[in-house]
DNA sequence: AAATCGGGCAACCGCGCGCAG
DNA sequence: CCTGCGCGCGGTTGCCCGATT
């Protein structure tokens, strides 16, 4: 069913014709809006759909498993002409797929060098590490490996690691012990609740009230080693951020990557320490994301540390922090990515905050 | 031998961002 | 300026298959 409808812009009325998925042109072209571009008299200018043509007829696409006869189409039009527009790529190859599908299935499956044996000794023990630092970013943990893909990668964490590490007493969030853990939940469980006259303010929040005790750390305030570890933990993200692919395309996107990284030392139990006195304007912001909890996507890092603080630390707004900041990264720019994180894995006082001390050398996972 | 359970993994889903039209 | 797709990413689902009862 076409529902006609008419916008008038400043040079031209447009005449939509909204359809319904189900609609007889859908399977023609999507689902979408059809228009019709009229210039003044009322007659035909141009016609097609806004914005871009939809990337399958989802109604008649295939899912599931992929057969042997569907994998040598796809790697035979991926040899032959490459991995251009996925969107055409289906239909060219004579495949029944979503783009998006076949996609997955060349990046995760059908690409050359990629490695299909099993993790070795070396590759688990990078995976600990790069998780320790990274979180949950598996994209940027799969670039450290060669062949090996992102979804390897998070599949064999998630069926393997994690269960490795809970086995040898690690909380995989946090990668700290779990009687640390324990015994920081013990610790604050009896804590005072904080003043009313400070009822507005989170109660998982203390640094934002005056009246209460400062926050319990689970590191001792003067330990120098962690503090360094956590700064150089953000230089990684920030440059791993900028190795990835398409990640410098847009200022825009390095700055999500940069309140990303936030969220990350959000989720950080040490991060309380460096928040100890935060500027005024990020307090209401750490109340707010506090409040709430964590953001689905920086759940997946460390959601174990329990005391958080929103925007503070690097990668905020506050000119002063910033310039210092930009002013330590940029000389660490100048290094590689790779060659960074082989002197941080090297390096004892950042494998004191990525893997957990004296713990990881105990469950043969030391640096 | 059949039923059930659980691990492993491929694939799908949904989101954020950039960009084309 | 607005809409909606392409792409990349992380989270989740569900199928397959071997082990166990």
């Amino acid at each position: 069913m076409l529902l006609p409808c008419v916008h008038f812009s400043r040079f031209s009325p447009y005449m939509y014709y909204h359809y319904h998925p189900r609609s007889d042109l859908a399977g023609q072209g999507g689902t979408g809006v059809w228009c019709l571009v009229l210039d003044r008299k009322g007659e035909e200018t141009r016609r097609g759909s806004m914005g871009r043509p939809p990337c399958c007829d989802k109604a008649n696409v295939k899912k599931g498993l992929w057969t042997p006869e569907e994998d040598a189409k796809l790697l035979a039009y991926t040899s032959n002409h490459g991995t251009g527009n996925w969107t055409s790529v289906p239909q060219r190859a004579g495949l029944k797929r979503c783009g998006k599908s076949c996609r997955l299935r060349y990046t995760n499956y059908l690409r050359p060098n990629l490695k299909h044996e099993s993790f070795t000794q070396e590759e688990e023990e990078l995976i600990v590490t790069l998780h320790a630092m990274l979180g949950s970013r598996w994209s940027l943990i799969a670039n450290q490996l060669p062949g090996r893909t992102d979804n390897d990668v998070k599949n064999y964490w998630n069926t393997k690691l994690s269960k490795k590490l809970r086995q040898r007493g690690i909380d995989p969030l946090t990668h700290r012990p779990i009687a640390d853990l324990m015994q920081s939940i013990g610790t604050l469980a009896i804590r005072p609740p904080p003043a009313a006259a400070a009822s507005s303010s989170s109660p998982y929040f203390p640094i934002n009230n005056p009246a209460a005790p400062p926050p319990l750390p689970l590191l001792q305030d003067d330990d120098v080693s962690y503090h360094a570890a956590l700064q150089q933990k953000q230089e990684v993200i920030t440059l791993l951020d900028a190795d990835a692919p398409g990640a410098a395309a847009s200022p825009d996107h390095h700055h999500h990557q940069q309140l990303k990284w936030s969220d990350f030392l959000a989720d950080d139990a040490a991060a309380a320490l460096e928040a100890a006195a935060p500027p005024a304007q990020f307090q209401e912001a750490a109340a707010v994301a506090g409040g709430g909890g964590l953001s689905a996507r920086a759940c997946g890092g460390d959601i174990g540390g329990g005391v958080g603080i929103g925007g503070g630390g690097a990668g905020d707004d506050g000119a002063a922090s910033s310039a210092f900041i930009d002013a330590m990264l940029d000389s660490d720019r100048k290094m590689g990515v790779d060659q960074l994180i082989a002197e941080l894995l090297a390096d004892p006082a950042y494998c004191y905050g990525a893997c957990c001390g004296s713990s990881s050398s105990e469950m043969g996972w030391g640096c």
